[in-house]
This record gives C-alpha cells, sequence and structure tokens, in this order.
RNA sequence: GUGGGUGUAGCUCAAUAGGUUAGAGCACCUGAUUGUGGUUCAGGAGGUUGUGGGUUCGAGACCCAUCACUCACCCCA
C-alpha cells in the first residue's frame, strides 16, 4: 500500500457495509427497549466548552488531565470534542429548564465520543456509546428501571456472561469521612504504594482501591469498606436498590471496592462486564450523579444513567447473524434501444417498494445475470430488442429458473403479485 | 506516555539455512460458437515484499532507523 495515500487517522475507523448493518441492528434495538422504558433521544453537539467537562468530570482525572482533544477557536474560546456524555446531557437539560417543564426526564442517546488514548481491542479515539440518564429522581426505583434498562437492552442482543457489579459511595458527607479514614489506612503503607497512588493519595485516594498492582490490592484487603461509612439515609437507600433488584430477578455482585473514576458520582454506581473482550471487559457504566447539575449552575437534580461503550457491544455480538437489505429484483438490459424502458422501469418498481438493480456497467447478459446471482434476488426481468419489440418481458425466477412471458405494460402489477 | 508482537496481491497466507523471473487459495475480469446465473474447465489482471539506510557477489529473509497496524500497561465504555 502506497505510504503517501491518507489514511484514516489512528484509533478511528471507517464503518464499512458489512459493519454498518451491525450497527443500525444494535441501534434500532437500544431504540426499541428504551421506548419500552419510556425514554426519549436526546441529540447534543459534538464538542462543548472545554470548562463543562474539567468542571463536571473532574480536573484530576485522566479523561480531562491528559484524553481530551481540545483547542482554542478563533475567537479565543476553549472547546473540547465531547469525552463523555452525562456532562452534555446535565448541561442540556439545565439550558432548557427541562427540570421545571417535567419533575422527571428520562432520556438516552446513542453518539460518537473523542478520547486521546493509545488505542487497542475495544478501545478508538472516536468511539460510540449508548446510554440513558434519568432526572428528577431521588428514589432507589428510579436506580433500579436504569439498571433494569441496560440489562434487558443486552439481553435483547442474546449476550451472554455478563456481570452486574454494583456499590454505592454514598453522598458527598460520607465519602469525606471514607476519604479520612482511607487515607489514616493508607498512610504506613505510604511508601510501598505505586508513583501515581501516591499521587493520588491526596487529589483523590478512592481511586487507589481501583488499582490493578497485586501488592497494592494486597494492601487494600484490609482497607476500610465504604458500606461502613454510609449514612443511614444511604444505606438505606441502597438497600432499596437491592431489594428491587432481587424483586426482578436481576443478579448482581456486591463491590465494595467499586468506585466509578468521574468525580460527579454519587451513591449507586455499577458496572457491567463481559469475560470476552479481554483487556476492556466493560460494556458498561454508570451510576447517581446527584450533585452534577448543581456543580453546572443548575437546580439541584437528582440524576443517575449509564453509558455503554458500543464497540465492545459489537464484539460481544459478533457471531450474531445480520440481514444485509435484499435485492429482490434485477432488470437484464441487452442492447443500447432498451436502456430508457430499463430506467424507466426500475424507478417505477422502486416508487411499489421493491428493491430493484439493474446493470450500471453496460456488461454482457451473461455478466448481469452473474451479478444478479450474487446479490441473491429473486427474480430477473429480461428486455432486449425482442421483447421491446413484442412488449413482452421475460420473468425468470432465480430459484427455479424458469422464465415466462409478462407484458410490458402489466409487469408492474404482476412484479407486486409475486411473493419476494 | 511505556512495553511486546506483526508488516509479502483487495482478503487469508506460502517462499527450505540468504541464491534465477516472489507463489497459492478466495475474490475480480474474459472465454468455453447465436440472447441466459450457480458447478466445472481454460486464460487474464493485480506486488517498488510498509518506507529509508546498512551488511553481502547476492536480501522478502540478517542489522539499524522510521512509519503503520495490533495487543498489553496507565485509565476507561
Amino acid at each position: 500500500m502506497n505510504n503517501k495515500t491518507i489514511r484514516a487517522i489512528k484509533g478511528t475507523q471507517d464503518i464499512l457495509p458489512e459493519e454498518s448493518i451491525k450497527w443500525q441492528s444494535l441501534e434500532d434495538q437500544i431504540r426499541k427497549i428504551t421506548s419500552h422504558y419510556g425514554y426519549h433521544e436526546i441529540r447534543t453537539p459534538a464538542f462543548e466548552k472545554t470548562k463543562l467537562f474539567s468542571r463536571s468530570v473532574g480536573e484530576e482525572t485522566d479523561i480531562v488531565s491528559k484524553e481530551m482533544y481540545s483547542w482554542t477557536d478563533q475567537g479565543g474560546e476553549d472547546l473540547t470534542l465531547k469525552p463523555e456524555l452525562t456532562a452534555s446531557v446535565a448541561r442540556a437539560f439545565i439550558q432548557h429548564n427541562l427540570g421545571r417543564i417535567n419533575p422527571i426526564n428520562k432520556l438516552y442517546y446513542i453518539d460518537a465520543l473523542f478520547r486521546r488514548e493509545r488505542p487497542q481491542k475495544g478501545r478508538y479515539r472516536q468511539f460510540h456509546q449508548f446510554g440513558v440518564e434519568a432526572f428528577g429522581s431521588e428514589h432507589p426505583e428510579i436506580d433500579a428501571e436504569v439498571i433494569a434498562l441496560a440489562i434487558s437492552i443486552f439481553k435483547s442482543l442474546g449476550l451472554e456472561g455478563l456481570k452486574l457489579n454494583l456499590n454505592s459511595i454514598g453522598s458527598p458527607e460520607c465519602r469525606i469521612n471514607y476519604r479520612a479514614a482511607l487515607q489514616k489506612f493508607l498512610k504506613p503503607h505510604f511508601s510501598e504504594l505505586t508513583e501515581t497512588s501516591q499521587k493520588r493519595f491526596n487529589d483523590n485516594p478512592l481511586r487507589i482501591l481501583d488499582t490493578k498492582a497485586s501488592h497494592e490490592i494486597k494492601i487494600l484487603e484490609d482497607a476500610p469498606n465504604i458500606s461502613d461509612y454510609l449514612t443511614n439515609e444511604d444505606q438505606t437507600h441502597f438497600n432499596e436498590v437491592i431489594e428491587y433488584l432481587d424483586i426482578l430477578e436481576i443478579q448482581y455482585k456486591l463491590m465494595p471496592r467499586l468506585v466509578r473514576g468521574l468525580d460527579y458520582y454519587t451513591r449507586t454506581t455499577f458496572e457491567i462486564t463481559s469475560s470476552n473482550l479481554g483487556a476492556q471487559n466493560a460494556i458498561c457504566g454508570g451510576g447517581r450523579y446527584d450533585g452534577l447539575t448543581e456543580m453546572l449552575g443548575g437546580k439541584p437534580t437528582p440524576g443517575i444513567g449509564f453509558a455503554a461503550g458500543m464497540e465492545r457491544v459489537l464484539l460481544l455480538m459478533k457471531s450474531k447473524q445480520f440481514n444485509k437489505n435484499k435485492v429482490q429484483i434485477y432488470i437484464v438490459s441487452l442492447g443500447e434501444k432498451t436502456r430508457a424502458t430499463v430506467i424507466k422501469l426500475a424507478q417505477d418498481l422502486r416508487n411499489q417498494s421493491l428493491n430493484t438493480e439493474f446493470d450500471l456497467l453496460r456488461r454482457s447478459l451473461k455478466a448481469q445475470l452473474k451479478e444478479a446471482n450474487k446479490m441473491n434476488v429473486k427474480y430477473a426481468i429480461i428486455i432486449g430488442d425482442k421483447e421491446l419489440e413484442s412488449n413482452q418481458l421475460e420473468v425468470k425466477d432465480f430459484l427455479t429458473g424458469n422464465q415466462q412471458k409478462v407484458e410490458l405494460n402489466k409487469i408492474i402489477e404482476h412484479m407486486n403479485s409475486l411473493s419476494f
């Protein structure tokens, strides 16, 4: 391959027709299930003010500190391609006063996001997520509904071997207490911690819980659990979420170490993982963010949502069969005199909602039939000089090979009467 | 940002230990006498072996650099 040809940017990919039918089928499923749950689509711009993300996602997170595609535009504004969606949706929610129009707002999205990470399996620089955000209710029913919705989508896609991990990180007050307790516990081990953990010790000690370094995991075995620091209200809330999940017969695993990376999470956090994905095994992550709208200057409004990585979901759907749109009729033409008739006939058939193709390369009869065969058409209509003169077209059944003559002015009616 | 692996035709891969003109399968195109697809047969097109340098009488192969892809770390969906 020529070195000078322009290629797609690293970490981005073209979705060719063979792939895009899978995307369409996934998107159809998402729209169907979310509508069963009463969620409506929201679409937000591809880029936002940089401030939006630094304020909501958190200055110290990897996303904001090193992964955003940001630039200053000609007017001197600092802008960023969306690295995640909750912040954008919350911004739109506030901007349009959705909370005043309706006390509860249930939104879903399917969108492209951008992060400048080193690509690997299931991780790209432009990637796609679907997800939901529900604003307005602090009650555990909505936590359960959101989780059930996610599970329901994955189930409808036929995914197997998924695990739901669940935790509550409480409200800001108890996090402050827990944070202090964790720091106190870790202090004697400080010198044993990795460099990044040492850095997090002050900035965001909860994220040390996420470590994968085995010696740190060992140290953390005896660390205090956040569940012991939850307020009564937080504990009651979490218990009710669990109770609902039991009623809905949704399996979960309590994971006291599950703290989500982004600053805006409160109370319920969850993730759904698959063992069939390699290192990037989370297909869905979410949780409650009761303080987010306030953090962004809006009226305090509780909220909860999740985001799922579509590329990762598609990796799991690999074995599934997808149906391409079938070509139903191929019009074979012979000789230049027939061309006008063919193009008009194709148009008429297409207007009847029949998927119709004809030869665009002025190829031989044989080549056209070959093409028709490759497309797996049900019928071919053959028009040559003979047929043009007699007004009798040949309609060939590709399965049986049988042909019958049909008058030109009855062909639409005839084709409509056939089964495809 | 760090580390490993891999770069040969559109795709999947060959090319003994460095030795002529780099091959095969699939896909593509043409043909097998008049205007009929699938199967078969015959033929054709398609490559500066990612790129640049080096070692050698001789490099697809060995060495160095570079780029790309890929997997993993960090982190995340």
